[in-house]
DNA sequence: AAAGGATACTTTGTAATACAAGGTATAGAA
DNA sequence: TTCTATACCTTGTATTACAAAGTATCCTTT
């Protein structure tokens, strides 16, 4: 990812905001992203599954092993009640903070 | 800053932006974004003055020594062409990556 | 049948960087 | 005199995205 450091503070913000929708896997997170973005934010694994378990860790979101017909299993997300109000928190504070860079990064001079 | 990540990949954008614009010293542009942004975004010194000699370091701003009449010296920075295309090239970046997050985290579900 | 790719998760080590906390020095206000 | 604002600097630390490696299954292609 070229934007590497762009990513930092607001990888777990998108992790947060895609498993509110439901449960979700890891695998299918990055893919949702990619497709969600068009390729701009293509989540490595070495970013994803480290930033899930400290998520869980936080007590953001809960995780849960689902076997598939095939055996294979998988590790499903959910938010938590505590992860839900800090979701929100996040939100409003990306809202402010992408804001503000933008001002400050607006070709129009200031005045 | 409660922010810190986030701001993390930004700053280097947000002082060149500035720096665009004229000539500036680091005391000043820390005001400048502070004002901008309604404090929202509040550069402390140790993040600052790093940044700067970190993109003059990659030849994307100059500085140079200006006395004032009381005798005290400030260092004013200024782009360089190398860095003028840098800043262009991240401007971009910047819309597309926050647009990007923007678009995850939004609170409509998908569809 | 073998090879490759997609799926799906994991771990270890590294590089980058915002900031806390300390420092220096001057000028003006309380 | 003490404090605040101005104006610069440095060292050490915590955080974290990612590279790179591993494990294992399934399906498609050669």
């Amino acid at each position: 990812m070229f934007e590497r450091e762009l990513l930092k503070g607001s990888l777990g913000l998108m992790l947060m905001a895609l498993v509110e929708q439901g449960p979700m896997y890891g695998y299918l997170i990055a893919k949702e992203i990619r497709a969600l973005t068009d390729d701009v934010i293509d989540l490595k694994e070495g970013s994803l599954y480290p930033a899930l378990h400290r998520l869980e860790k936080e007590g953001m979101i809960e995780g849960f092993w689902q076997r598939r017909e095939d055996g294979v299993d998988r590790r499903y997300y959910r938010i938590t009640a505590a992860g839900q109000a800090v979701l929100d928190e996040r939100r409003a504070q990306w809202s402010r903070f992408s804001a503000a860079v933008s001002k400050v990064v607006s070709d129009a001079p200031s005045q």
